[in-house]
DNA sequence: CCTGGAGTTGTCCTA
DNA sequence: TTAGGACAACTCCAG
């Protein structure tokens, strides 16, 4: 009689390497059915963005060829997918890493019990965080609520440290009885071509990641402290979205970084990295103990404040056409690349919650959609904490101004001028606020009387004052 | 239970 | 030009 297989069910882990599941299948011994399921539509509101299907089915792609091309691919409920696996292969186990969205643990959990319930051995794994979010107590037991206390005790307190990523090379033979792949037919790619400039871009898969985390380390890493708020420079590590698919683990990254860390030129940049990561597991951490936070405010006073509905406004917003040049940028850059530098992201949402009064939900909302990073931990931590109403305390006086933050972190407007040709012809001096250059000026830079550049949608002073009164009556 | 220090990412005005 | 304080007061957290 023939091994019976184990089911490795892949999920936010598309990587061989430094996966706990994979790893544990393996040293049984028996041959490995890898399985992807697709099954987002039951998710309720949070059906992956188009962005993110794109990445899938690349990684799909990606993660089929490193298993000789054995990867069972299917769509619908996992349960009933699983079910009828377990029926038709006579596996005695099933494998996977644990993931942490609201509804994947009560979908998880449900599953392993009906598995277990069949005598089927049903074990799940930790392979996407450094420290998991119901390892982390203060000491009286209860979560923590703010970033330094939960990182520098919570985490790394006591001597805790993360595991060493585990980079042996595993050997396992792979099932050969199961159905062919059949990546295409989840219908993740497009109809309309739009992610070509993303295709060249970014590198989706384990070897892309892994190359990206090597380009990182060689010319990103030094100076990052510094560096990481210039969106003109590459000094961020473009991870992320290798992150959340699980293309590498955090564990590889930081123990990668850690062990530069002797050499003085980098000290402060591996530390400001890893303290990165650490916010990654924060934003999990919160989302794990306050489920609802993609939907509601963490501070419950927010449910009074006073947000404007404005649809034609928050279209501008999304297009990229509010005449706030580095807004604009931003805008653009996530449209055509999928991604946006954190320093940018946070501006663009300081000028939609605070300037605009629009809702952090809207904001969310289309992260969500148009991000090839999106994640529903750190998506909603993030907008939660620059809307003011998460759970740390950002005071509520601290509104960016987008001029001032672009004449900041791009003193040259080498970033405004590549995604926002428009006002590329005016001085630095006036590139990040063209509606305050002379006229002969504007008129130089082909900027017409009636173009949004000299007429922002918003007045950046007037709106801070309204957004200051709007805080105050809470 | 009490207490005191601290809290990712800013802006604006004034001297 | 630049440095420093105001902008409020609250909650969190550890000792």
């Amino acid at each position: 009689m023939a091994a019976k297989p184990i089911i490795v069910w892949f999920r936010q882990d598309l990587r061989l390497t430094d996966n706990p599941a994979l790893a544990a299948a393996a040293k049984q011994g028996a041959p490995v059915l890898p399985v992807y399921i697709l099954d987002d539509e039951n998710s309720g509101e949070w059906r992956m963005g188009g962005a993110s299907r794109w990445w899938l089915h690349e990684s799909l792609s990606s993660l089929n060829a490193s298993l000789k091309r054995s990867l069972y691919v299917a769509r619908g409920d996992a349960a009933s997918v699983l079910d009828d696996l377990i029926e038709n292969t006579g596996a005695q186990a099933v494998y996977w890493n644990r993931c942490y969205e609201p509804w994947r643990i009560k979908r998880d959990a449900r599953i392993k019990s009906a598995i277990t319930e069949r005598d089927i051995e049903a074990k799940s794994f930790n392979g996407s965080l450094l420290f998991e979010p119901h390892t982390v107590a203060k000491a009286d037991g209860t979560p923590y609520k703010v970033f330094t206390p939960f990182y520098r005790k919570g985490c790394l307190g006591e001597g805790r440290q993360p595991r060493e990523a585990a980079l042996d090379d595993i050997k396992f033979k792979v099932f050969g009885g199961g159905p062919p792949s059949a990546i295409d037919d989840l219908g993740l790619m497009p109809d309309i071509e739009w992610y070509a400039q993303m295709a060249e871009e970014w590198e989706p898969g384990e070897s892309g990641a892994e190359a990206r985390l090597q380009q990182f380390l060689d010319s990103g890493l030094q100076g990052y402290k510094v560096g990481r708020n210039r969106p003109d420079q590459t000094h961020v590590s473009r991870l992320s979205p290798h992150l959340h698919f699980g293309e590498i683990s955090p564990h590889r990254v930081w123990w990668a970084a850690r062990a530069l860390e002797p050499d003085p030129e980098f000290a402060d940049d591996v530390d400001c990295l890893c303290s990165e990561l650490g916010w990654r597991e924060f934003a999990h951490y919160l989302l794990y103990h306050e489920p609802q936070m993609p939907q509601e405010n963490l501070q419950t006073k927010f449910e009074r404040f006073p947000w404007r509905e404005s649809e034609a406004d928050l279209k501008r917003w999304q297009r990229g056409d509010t005449g706030i040049p580095i807004v604009d940028a931003g805008m653009r850059e996530l449209w055509q690349t999928g991604y946006m530098h954190n320093r940018v992201r946070m501006i663009v949402a300081s000028f939609l919650t605070k300037n605009l009064l629009i809702h952090w939900r809207d904001g969310e909302a289309w992260f969500w959609d148009t991000l090839l990073d999106a994640d529903l931990a750190n998506n909603s931590a993030s907008w939660q904490w620059v809307a003011g109403c998460g759970t740390d305390a950002a005071p509520y006086f601290r509104i960016f101004n987008p001029v001032t933050q672009g004449k900041k972190f791009d003193p040259n407007g080498n970033y405004v001028r590549q995604y926002v040709p428009e006002v590329a012809g005016l001085s630095d001096k006036f590139l990040h606020e063209p509606w305050a250059a002379p006229e002969a000026e504007q008129e130089a830079a082909g900027l017409d009387a009636d173009c949004v550049y000299r007429k922002p949608m918003a007045d950046l002073k007037a709106s801070r004052e309204r957004a200051l009164e709007a805080f105050k009556s809470l």
